[in-house]
DNA sequence: GCGCAATATTCAACGGTGCTGAATAAAACC
DNA sequence: GGTTTTATTCAGCACCGTTGAATATTGCGC
């Protein structure tokens, strides 16, 4: 079907990690389901049953090739710096730095995959929620801090995984401007009254 | 195929809504992606080719299905009603208490497939923002509901979507605690300062 | 160097998918 | 009662992801 000639190939070419590259633009450019094997295959210039046998399955290329998520630790570490005021300004802008620079341009990827699902929970239930526990302190932090990462988690979802557009629209400043007050009452809510 | 004669059959049984119905078990159950048109006809105990016509695609019936879920019609019209003090209960409550009620236990729906993102989407975009706007009138409602859509959308994507397990575990009534505050400094967050 | 296993590739095919077009039979209309 | 409209089945199309066999190249043991 494209008469290269059967059997290994001359020289050796790192086709598994050109496949992987091509395969990572039309899984942002098209999503998942728009992207089929036999799409990447051609663009590629490899025969479909190549990625097969490179990641086992579509599944498999497309965890391997969108691997570059999402946590960037530094960033994190230095927004948990400083005081409790601007802790909510300082959280927003990590976010939309982070996120905003991953993606190059408009079609932010809708990312429906179970694994990559399951990192972002995990990312979210234990690093996060523990690491503004911690920072916040004092009673009611957890609390607090489960606030905070529904409402961050909001942003990521609405924003970046699965951008409605007037949030994916809005410039990090308006972001700030406008999830600002409600993650400042997600961290600094009053303690339960009684 | 099932051999049921062809052509029209006796009485005027309501197939269409048969169908529907069955869709709608399904889907909840195994997802958009992993609900087969054909499971779908032979759970309904017809052809496949049913519907195509009745509903024109698989996507046209999933949109279908599941809107009599979804919208629940009513539910957001009461939240919409009375003063804007309580508004951020009433949103919170409707929603906690339609997502609830729709998947019994642990297996929420297996809404990670982008086509039901779409479907989120569009619901969250055009029908939840549009609406809140207006309730809200004024100058800056679109932007006020925006955040509130920020914040709702990101409730139910920790709680139901991809449920991280500290938001997920919460009683409503501390959804309402919890998630009050943030909803309400997005839904009454004061103007821009200029 | 040579032989041979491991590896990388193409090709053909399989079962499954959503969907369409033709045939057909009941219902609805006039 | 004849004709149009509607609801259904059936056969099949083009595509999907994946697999197994054939084949050519590499790289290792000796």
């Amino acid at each position: 079907m494209l008469n290269k000639t059967r059997g290994r190939p001359r020289g050796n070419p790192d086709t598994k990690a050109r496949i992987a590259e091509v395969a990572r633009e039309l899984f942002l450019e098209h999503g998942y389901r728009g992207t089929t094997v036999r799409a990447i295959a051609a663009a590629a210039g490899v025969d479909s049953a190549l990625i097969s046998y490179h990641f086992g399955s579509k599944q498999g290329l497309f965890g391997q090739s969108l691997n570059l998520l999402c946590v960037q630790p530094g960033a994190l570490d230095q927004a948990l710096q400083g005081d409790q005021a601007g802790l909510a300004d300082r959280l927003l802008t990590a976010v939309t730095a982070l996120w905003d620079a991953t993606a190059p341009t408009e079609n932010r990827m809708a990312l429906q995959d179970d694994d990559t699902m399951r990192a972002f929970r995990g990312y979210l239930e234990s690093e996060l929620l523990g690491r503004i526990a911690e920072f916040l302190g004092g009673p009611d932090a957890t609390e607090r801090a489960t606030a905070a990462v529904g409402v961050l988690g909001g942003l990521i979802f609405t924003r970046y995984l699965n951008p409605i557009r007037p949030i994916a629209a809005l410039p990090p400043a308006e972001v700030r401007r406008i999830f600002g007050p409600a993650l400042r009452a997600a961290l600094h809510a009053r303690p339960r009254p009684r």
